[in-house]
DNA sequence: ACATATATGTAATAATATAACATTTATAAG
DNA sequence: CTTATAAATGTTATATTATTACATATATGT
């Protein structure tokens, strides 16, 4: 017999609230945010937070410290992120263009080299604030 | 009358320093060595980093928190920002590449938004550490 | 039921970044 | 030149983000 569900107590509870949430979450609002339900302390936070992320379960806003949940069903393990980022309300969403991923998995720079892993962070304004 | 040179003392020391280097330089790792030139305060580091990145100087490599100096003459104050990152050595290369920028500043989402702004972090290995 | 890997709990501390306020220096306009 | 204004600096304190280290517990495979 093998798990369905292959996430942790914490790793749940952690992910539960970064999955609801409709705004990227740092990781001492993630904390204060599961007091109430046992975990109290740093560690425990950033441990799940690097587990899901290692498994795809949620991304990294490089450039705002922050945990979004993954919305691309395709990348459980994923390598390969973009995200459009409102500079005036904050919003993220995750883009997931099979174009824009194969062309950025086949750039190849100067050397010649190629590179499996990326991520894009892209930034103006949402619908709702232009 | 107008300045040659547009950096402020503590600007161009720090600029010098990131100039300089072959590794990006972190915060902390600038203010111990631009202590002897009188920086002595975490502020006056972050203050000048701000402003340097700001007028395209110098980029924030946000996967590592830290600093580089700009490498494209074409970027005084930029916006499309794209980096590769070895995985091994830690090494960044900037990338100046038109028709990478080109598509994507062209890029449209699902919403038919573009974006002119972007930053881009490839990673891999390098040739050195293939 | 044993070995091993994975996850948890906890305290302390390291690393990164900003707030607030006083002062000084540069720049532009009269 | 001198006055107003913006930009930069110096300094102390503190906020925010992240990790180390170590003890314990739970899950998984043989």
């Amino acid at each position: 017999m093998y798990k369905e569900n292959n996430l942790s107590k914490n790793q749940q509870i952690i992910f539960d609230l970064i999955n609801k949430s409709s705004e990227p979450l740092k990781a001492y609002t993630i904390l204060f945010n599961v007091q109430k339900k046992g975990i109290k302390a740093p560690p425990q936070v950033y441990r799940a937070l690097d587990k899901l992320v290692e498994t795809g379960k949620i991304h990294k806003i490089e450039s705002k410290n922050a945990f979004v949940a993954c919305r691309n069903s395709g990348c459980e393990i994923s390598k390969a992120t973009a995200f459009s980022i409102c500079e005036s309300c904050e919003m993220v969403d995750e883009i997931n263009d099979a174009k824009l991923t194969k062309y950025l998995t086949s750039f190849s720079d100067k050397k010649g080299t190629k590179y499996k892993r990326f991520n894009l962070e892209f930034f103006g304004l949402c619908k709702k604030c232009k």
